[in-house]
DNA sequence: GAGCGTCATGCGAACGATCGCCTAAGCTTG
DNA sequence: CAAGCTTAGGCGATCGTTCGCATGACGCTC
């Protein structure tokens, strides 16, 4: 159905070697054959055959590009990035949804080896992740961690301050009176989960108030997650008076349990969370939130795989470093606090 | 740096054949003589190269899946559903950003020519995305298209029906009062825009209320072109009273130029629009949309492809409709004019 | 006018897996 | 024990493109 560089050599008259040369605008053709097979490349419609081309070169041309859900704004907005910087470079993505199952993004990277992917960008599940990771190590396969380092695995990553930034978000809440802070968040084997953690805590220390084992609740990073957790939350006594959620889509599941208890956001419960939902911002600046450069992880992250590709497994491996603002808005309460000192 | 069949096969001390059988899980080899080459595929970590495969059995296993724009939830929901059951049937997807450029377009619809994707799935720039398609339909290549048919191009495709969804969301503020609604829209050289449109025209005329040309502004279906829109709109006089955007993300920019200008919505400006933005809704369900089933626009079409290359390129072309929804809510003033009759 | 360089082009192999076909050994069977 | 069948496994070709090398024609130079 396919013409091939044969099938044109023939109806010009020339040599598949001669087509060959001409569709990659090689030299050493005169001008009378070039044009001749030039019409029969027209005239049968050829188009030369990528993944043949791929065998010949070892260079398929793609990349991949593993997040748990690519329907997380934060995920759709960083692999649009991705992509733009991947095309601009003459490559093809490759999108794969691990959906947090490990045994998924297994199957995945193992497609990335098999179809000879030429590197990768992956949000990883967690630190059992690293299982799955080994083989590209092993192969000195270009990959690129997102968001998420993998403890005992020493490649390129690209990550926000999560310390820094859950200190902030922590810090804002303690400031303008809250005491009582529940955090919703993932196992400790997720790196963003331990250093937000630990962010939150040392903010709390700073702060003199003790922190409690039963204001963290850990649950999946989702929106089903933030709801259970949530629920979890209200049934607590003393109640908590605010809570700091790992990402937004666990923000939007507490939400959704916080106004199904007959709750507002912020009179009876302040909430705040990582990750800005921008279109959602744009609407109602609502959610506080400390927001991430996304679309920057995206370019930055394919940026780095496709200098791995070009400069060889060799070299160092680098951290990006990214920072992130918080942004003070309406659900911590601030501006309530502002106008009720009452509080 | 990637071992072969005939690495394998020299270690096990088989022939190449040999091996390919024990991967393919053939018949024809002896326990003993499996177990030997099982090692060495172990020993030397070697994984069947997909290209060659690939090129022997003319099967890439890839689908295209070509969006305007992935970072718009309606896109990435959609993606998710398109990958989930892609990758249930074994393929992979290649996810690309048209940005809704026609150049890039047809870039992206060549590169899956030449890689020899086996099916795409794409929801077109345009009418003009016919000449990036022909080369597809030539080739009888499996092809589904979302959301927006081609006019002048007769294959699979699943959409919403945009024109009774237009006439929900006319109807719904006609019926609540507003007289002169604005539309911000695309130029008519695209489906979904001429459907709705055609729905709007024909809600007004079943309330006997006469349309203006000046209340129709054509744009591009992005913030950035509801936000010009809505301020070329705010400058009319008189002033439309309700804003009808063609989809979540012009009614976004278009929200923003209001609350820009000052005013806000519902009081001073009603506006609805085309597509949920579900992940906004759960925090605060503010718009009036009509809401098309998203994820499932991703799975139909991944379903429509993959029966198109299991059943060959025969067959007649499938048109399936989805049916929306309309969701009143905060924006249209329904509920502001329940509590003010005097409006 | 012999030697040499340049240019346009072709030949055969290679990339890695697989398919059709073949062979050789072992077994059954009358 | 010879004919026939089954089983394990190898050989060579193939998918479509490109690479290295060879070749033949032409023109230039001393």
């Amino acid at each position: 159905m396919n013409a091939t560089v044969r099938d044109v050599a023939r109806r010009a008259g020339v040599s598949a070697m001669t087509v060959s040369r001409v569709i990659n605008g090689g030299a050493g053709v005169s001008p009378e054959t070039r044009r001749r097979v030039e019409r029969a490349v027209t005239e049968l419609d050829f188009v030369p055959n990528g993944v043949a081309r791929g065998l010949m070169s070892s260079k398929s041309g793609t990349l991949g590009l593993i997040v748990p859900d690519i329907s997380n704004p934060f995920f759709s907005i960083l692999v649009r990035g991705a992509e733009t910087v991947a095309r601009r470079a003459g490559y093809r993505v490759l999108l794969c949804n691990s959906e947090g199952d490990l045994a998924l993004e297994k199957q995945y990277v193992q497609d990335m080896i098999a179809h000879r992917a030429e590197g990768l960008i992956i949000a990883p599940v967690g630190d059992r992740s690293k299982a799955n990771l080994v083989p590209l190590e092993r192969r000195k396969f270009p990959l690129v961690l997102i968001d998420r380092s993998v403890s005992g695995l020493e490649c390129d990553l690209v990550q926000a301050d999560s310390v820094a930034g859950a200190k902030m978000l922590a810090s804002h809440l303690l400031s303008i009176g809250h005491r009582r802070i529940a955090v919703i968040i993932e196992p400790d084997n997720v790196s963003t989960a331990r250093e937000r953690l630990q962010g939150y805590n040392a903010a709390l220390k700073a702060a003199g108030v003790k922190s409690s084992p039963s204001l963290i609740v850990r649950t999946t990073a989702d929106r089903a997650g933030g709801h259970a957790a949530m629920q979890q939350i209200l049934q607590q006594d003393p109640r908590p008076t605010a809570v700091f959620a790992v990402n937004n889509m666990t923000a939007l599941g507490a939400m959704q349990a916080i106004r199904e208890h007959g709750l507002v956001v912020p009179k009876d419960m302040a909430l705040v969370c990582f990750d800005d939902v921008e279109h959602l911002a744009v609407l109602s600046p609502f959610l506080t939130v400390v927001n991430q450069p996304t679309e920057m992880f995206g370019t930055l992250a394919a940026q780095l795989v496709l200098e791995r590709i070009a400069g060889g497994p060799a070299g160092p491996s680098r951290h990006v470093i990214l920072n992130s603002d918080l942004l003070v808005r309406e659900s911590c309460g601030a501006k309530l606090m502002a106008t009720s000192p009452a509080f």
